[in-house]
DNA sequence: ATGGATGCAAAGGGTTTGCAGACGA
DNA sequence: TCGTCTGCAAACCCTTTGCATCCAT
């Protein structure tokens, strides 16, 4: 994702309105690499802009989506999308117990070069995903089913 | 996912019952390679079994992913969740336009030794998945937003 | 001034929960 | 028989839709 001015200005080429809401929106993605959910921005904006609704947010997440701006994620073993301002190649290292995703610009070699070929099929690109386990949950892997519900830690 | 046989063995090691309604599901999953959702399952039980509930489907689907006889397995801009019985590794090519996911035995080489080092991070496995266009749905790329792959994903 | 954006509420799809009755071991 | 499974319905979560009002351009 773009600064917060150059957003804005991509909204107006394409005669999109740049209203406060927007605005905060932009500004709370352009530095967040935690990967949060439509509502986890929703709780994050409230706190300045108390009117706001989630249909805003959902509805500017599109438009940034569409735009390029963003990509939707999928977590794992999530029902919501998260987002992620970084569309940059990159890779992610999700954590199986509380469903952090942590972006990795670590660079696997000769992935391109192992791109299959399947007759017929036009690959345009990948992803590659590790799992495992954070530092917070090795400490309690083991213990249980009890999940964080991923929400609780907005680590980078 | 091991043969029916096999399952049903599992099943009743672990102290769990085995019904017809869960039989059925184990015969439908066994050798399926579409990545099929819940309800699909479901709706592939109705012709044998019309008074089968989508409960049931959920309930046994929970069982086999807890056994590690079945994984899931997110979509690419769907909702519902996908399972698959191939629990070995192996890669997904999925189409970006009707969704469907396709096993690819191809193997990345170097993958294993790519594994990124993250301080305090314990990886445990990783995924790479390809995006792409299937034959089908290259002929109508760029076409219109029509899906046409079966499922119709209500995705914006 | 004007048409897109906002926000409320209600609907929608996929999944989970609660419980009476049914049935596998 | 006993304890689990089934299946109905309703609840739940995330997301989308409809519409009157509002505001950025």
């Amino acid at each position: 994702m773009h600064s917060v001015e150059a957003v804005v200005e991509s909204f107006r080429q394409r005669g999109l309105r740049v209203t406060p809401q927007r605005r905060a929106i932009f500004e709370l993605l352009v530095s967040d690499a935690s990967h949060p959910t439509a509502e986890e921005l929703y709780q994050r904006l409230l706190p300045r802009m108390p009117d706001v609704s989630r249909m805003t947010v959902y509805n500017t997440l599109h438009e940034l989506v569409s735009m390029g701006e963003i990509v939707e994620v999928e977590g794992e073993g999530e029902v919501a999308i998260r987002y992620d301002p970084n569309t940059g190649r990159h890779n992610h290292l999700v954590c199986l117990r509380c469903h952090t995703i942590m972006d990795i610009d670590h660079d696997v070699p000769g992935l391109d070069a192992a791109r299959p070929v399947v007759p017929g099929y036009q690959i345009v690109r990948h992803q590659v995903t590790f799992y495992g386990y954070c530092p917070n949950c090795q400490q309690v892997e083991g213990a249980g089913a009890a999940e964080s519900g991923g929400r609780a830690a907005t680590k980078g």
